[in-house]
DNA sequence: GACAAATTTTTACGCCGTAAAGATTGCCAT
DNA sequence: ATGGCAATCTTTACGGCGTAAAAATTTGTC
């Protein structure tokens, strides 16, 4: 008897995604082809179009369960991390660049516009849901630090998400790596800069 | 008699570069193709490779140039702002939002490792001369702070290029858009952060 | 069992990157 | 000036990709 799988694959979409996730991580976004994922899956190059409609299509589903990884390694930090502002501050920064190191191609491909359809529903919900933890970390900052404008928690939101996107963004690019030692620069502890100010650095004295 | 054009073009590669850059900023960096630009120059599919090799010899220098023009507009506005650290800072953080929103394909290309070589020459002495200009800035920052340690700019430098770059590209990508007013919300001031903490936020009281 | 809907395959077209060979021109030594 | 070499551009060719439409197969429903 021959191993005959059937016409009909049963789960057929979350093959093609897991496939897809694999391809992506191996050759980055210029190799998540859907001809390609199709082929990793076994079906036939046509296959994918009934799930996604077009590449667009599939790319928004992945960028779709990277914004939940996201927010879930967040998430994952915060919760083993001091439960004070400080302490949820930088439970944000590693959880967020620990996403971006670990899942280098997702983290671009969800920071690249165009790639994908930034309307779509579930993308948007599982977005939000990333960005919100980094919102009431913000807010709880504000009220430590007692500013009294009403939204200067936004001003907060953007400085820390400024700084640990750009540090995520520059270190997967490979900026950040010190000339001399060849060693990842650290992230700057915006947490201990909004509390205390710029006072020490750090680093050893030269 | 026919107007026909020579067989030899003259001037070929800088009519590629050209018509590069156009397709670019109109279709971004996946329309970026060697046949593409090839019509668009009213040469043959094959002509580009002769100039870049291949795809990956054009993006890179298309990045060589944007580098260029990246150092050359912070250039500009570092030399009409105040000639004092803060006024720099501000500068380089005004020169580099300037660039990123009035090439934003160009920008994204820039900072998407694995699209262009890296270890190209002329590409990495023109980021080279666009990365001295917020070293040095760091550098006088870092005296201005009167901070002892001998390398403590790296850290001033990693922040500013950090919280800059971070937004920057978010702004481009459309994130740090007000959800109510619309309008982009404002780049952190890390320069008066670090001259004078985080004691007012700039913004009206609630 | 008949019929409609869902799912997958087959076929087809045009664009793209790349390689190799051919055509045309510029250059340089003689 | 001229023969030949190197540079530059075109033609031809191949496979991969996205997309669309039609055909094939299975599932569900009455």
């Amino acid at each position: 008897m021959v191993e005959t799988r059937p016409y009909h694959h049963g789960d057929l979409r979350s093959a093609l995604l897991t496939a897809a996730l694999e391809v992506l991580e191996e050759g980055g976004v210029a190799a998540l082809s859907l001809r390609g994922t199709a082929a990793r899956a076994g079906v036939s190059h046509a296959a994918p179009k009934h799930h996604f409609g077009n590449r667009k299509g599939l790319v928004t589903a992945i960028a779709t369960i990277g914004y939940s990884r996201f927010a879930a390694t967040m998430a994952e930090e915060c919760a083993r991390s001091a439960q004070n502002p400080l302490g949820q501050v930088r439970a944000i920064n590693r959880g967020y660049v620990k996403f971006a190191l670990q899942n280098k191609a997702i983290f671009r491909l969800m920071f690249s516009r165009d790639h994908y359809d930034q309307d779509n529903l579930e993308l948007a919900q599982a977005a939000c849901r990333a960005f919100t933890l980094l919102e009431e970390t913000s807010r709880s900052v504000a009220r430590a630090l007692g500013v009294v404008e009403a939204d200067a928690w936004r001003d907060i939101a953007n400085l820390i998400w400024t700084t640990v996107h750009g540090y995520a963004h520059l270190l997967i690019d490979g900026r950040l790596v010190n000339r001399e030692t060849g060693e990842p620069e650290p992230i700057p502890d915006i947490g201990r800069l909004l509390f205390e100010g710029f006072s020490g650095t750090g680093r050893k004295a030269g």
